[in-house]
DNA sequence: AAAGATAGTATCGATTCGAAACTAATTCCT
DNA sequence: AGGAATTAGTTTCGAATCGATACTATCTTT
């Protein structure tokens, strides 16, 4: 089987899968932003973050995301922080919806794999995001426990940990740590990204 | 990482690899249609066969399909055999696009793999497939190479091996037994094809 | 304080898609 | 053999999607 037909078959696969147009009366964007704000974190729950994840452009990303305003899937809340940002949060019935996704299907296959194999391709998949990712000059979404600012910390009183981001200086909580970031950056492409600047000032 | 954040990683990949719109001219639709074309057994060069394939209905895979014959990326040929039929082939021009698919920065990823974990990440995307498919009592598209209709036979003259489709009766040249087949099934999927066919009739 | 960058929204036109209606050829069923 | 049911492909229509562009508001830089 040669590269081209893997290639192939992932597209294959995710198309199967994606939600072949309605399904419980949403279509496949909204599918596909919905599980977006269910699995960002606070500082990516916003119209720019997903439409550079979803590899659209802001106007289309802020159709999809009003109209599931509007439905009642999404809130809307203006960020206090900054004042043009606005953070979009799922509803109960956006969460409800969700344990209906078509994309369960893929994920219950996958949990049929044996752990080995299961783990390997996740490893695979990532290995694979980051490349074609780098390849186009994109930032590649990871979740803070491998990013690069994450910087931890040893409460003075007891044992517990706690940790925080470097970069926008703001507290995390253990369970934040697996969501989704715009932000993410892996060791290596901060180096070379620091390379780039230092170049451009010299 | 959980088997939902692995199904969205899949979905991820494809959505950035699919060529983001237009590349060279061509909609990811098209893209889509002329990958299909061009891995698909002579068979299966058919509306019916692509929109089975490609999750649409046979209208919108019509459409798509005469767009690129205007076009010059496919021609159209009537079946002798059935008078209904109708088998689209890549010309030149469509070879010649496919050499610039926005998808090879993927398969390019997939070769930098190591042997052993792209064999690995070969198998697990099959039945990743299968599964899939079987769950929605779709057929799952494979090539003849593996299907339960093959026959092989040695030619009394010399070494040579000959090939041929059990189900529709016609040779099979020894390079067209790596093409995609509508008709493609497993020896498992066929012999619950024929319970279920025998329970109806007793 | 002015210039520029960034977050989000609104509008327009082109494309896409799915549903349904339709033609023509083939197969199934007595 | 002859009519009903299927199957292959096409067409049409309306809804949804998307990208480009222009726009407002806020923040940052100088």
């Amino acid at each position: 089987m040669d590269n081209r037909s893997i290639a192939q078959s992932i597209a294959q696969l995710a198309r199967m899968s994606a939600g072949d147009g309605h399904v419980c009366g949403l279509t496949a964007a909204q599918w596909n932003t919905l599980r977006f704000f269910a699995r960002a974190n606070r500082f990516s729950r916003t119209v720019s973050a997903f439409a550079e994840f979803h590899a659209t452009t802001r106007g289309t990303a802020s159709q999809t995301v009003k109209g599931l305003v509007s439905e009642g899937y999404l809130t809307r809340s203006r960020s206090d922080l900054d004042g043009r940002s606005v953070r979009f949060d799922l509803t109960d019935k956006g969460r409800r919806a969700l344990s209906q996704d078509p994309l369960d299907a893929l994920s219950e296959a996958i949990g049929k794999l044996a752990p080995g194999v299961r783990t390997q391709l996740a490893s695979s998949l990532k290995r694979l995001t980051e490349e074609v990712a780098g390849s186009r000059g994109k930032p590649s979404f990871g979740s803070c426990r491998f990013c690069c600012h994450l910087a931890c910390a040893l409460r003075k009183s007891g044992e517990e940990q706690s940790y925080a981001c470097d970069l926008l200086e703001q507290p995390l909580a253990a369970n934040d740590l697996d969501d989704l970031c715009v932000n993410f950056e892996t060791a290596q492409s901060n180096a070379a990204a620091r390379a780039r600047r230092n170049r451009k000032t010299s």
